[in-house]
DNA sequence: GACGATACGGACTGGCGACTCCGCTTGTCC
DNA sequence: GGACAAGCGGAGTCGCCAGTCCGTATCGTC
């Protein structure tokens, strides 16, 4: 289907294209989605010129650096998913998930994105985590791990809602400690 | 201190000011903080120029609307808090934030905003919620409610968690009500 | 009903940020 | 090592939006 492979780029620009994605993946993090365009060429040591060749729009380096994200985070999970037992794997994920989606709030929403809107390569590997998720819920709960009644779209949008609680909550180590306690208490059927 | 009142302003620039107040919160609930200026001017049937006579800064204007909300968030929880037994007090005031909280994401985040940075009115006015929830909080713990080692910080961060997660749910009754009972229960001493 | 004070509307300005364009550099291939 | 394609940099363009300014309309008071 997508199989039209281009030529391959010159050793510079496939250089410059990476380091481009990961400067964009910190800087959007770190400082937010709003950041100029300008600054994060800067930093990544490139022209804007070159950022706006490898990627048309912002909003395409944005795309690109959140389905890197996605992929990372379904590969974690089907490693970590491999083997497991059905309940330990759920809440693993879980806490995989979300310690993977930190970061300024809006990526988050990357996540939230998923389901909602997106373009197709971002629908493409956020189906992938979606499908990895139900098959994680549905593992744990025929175990008996987690409340039977909860759906699919409960979940994620627990992920999103945990995600945002410790964006709140900052980096104490024993209060997120303590989040993760009280959501996963509270999965677990009564 | 804040006694300086101003002479009355006249009928119709009341009217306009509460009007733009009115609108502006709509607008911002529902098409994000984003939302040009002129529209919000427009909206409401005046000018940029009045617009801007009432609140000098754009941002001035989100404070306003944030501050009122806060407010009402405040005096519905005091009514609900009086006289209620500390159990059903808590978890009824954790529903309210919820609900009075939604709209558009970035509006969870005045909560957050609440006791990060904010100026002095918003800082006054969420102030006052903040004690409250440690009131609320404090007495279903001591009612043997809630965990005891939950702190005021944890459960500022699961409110404006929870609102994200409805946020992401959608309108589904059902759905939010699966929320609350996981995180409540959650909440609960196991 | 007339007059001063108050408020209004909306054209205009200034700054910022996404994106373009093209003369110059660098990699690649023979 | 030279020729040519591929890529680069960054000054410049364009549109958008917050905030200003001032001639005009409205309010309130006598």
């Amino acid at each position: 289907m997508t199989g039209a492979q281009e030529r391959p780029l010159r050793a510079d620009a496939a250089r410059n294209r990476a380091r481009l994605l990961d400067v964009a993946t910190e800087v959007f993090t770190t400082r937010g989605v709003a950041t100029p365009t300008e600054e994060i060429a800067r930093a990544a040591g490139v022209g804007v010129g070159t950022l706006f060749r490898h990627f048309p729009t912002k909003e395409a380096l944005l795309e690109a650096v959140m389905v890197r994200r996605l992929e990372t985070i379904a590969a974690r999970t089907a490693e970590l998913t491999a083997g497991a037992e059905p309940a330990e794997a759920f809440f693993d994920g879980f806490r995989l998930v979300i310690d993977q989606s930190a970061g300024k709030d809006e990526f988050t929403q990357a996540l939230a994105a998923a389901g909602v809107d997106a373009h197709a390569s971002l629908r493409e590997s956020s189906g992938a985590i979606r499908a990895q998720l139900a098959e994680l819920l549905a593992g744990a709960q025929r175990a008996g791990a987690v409340r039977p009644e909860l759906g699919l779209p409960e979940l994620i949008a627990l992920l999103v809602g945990v995600g945002a609680t410790m964006e709140q909550l900052g980096p104490d180590r024993e209060a997120r400690e303590r989040i993760f306690e009280v959501v996963f208490d509270g999965l677990r059927p009564r």
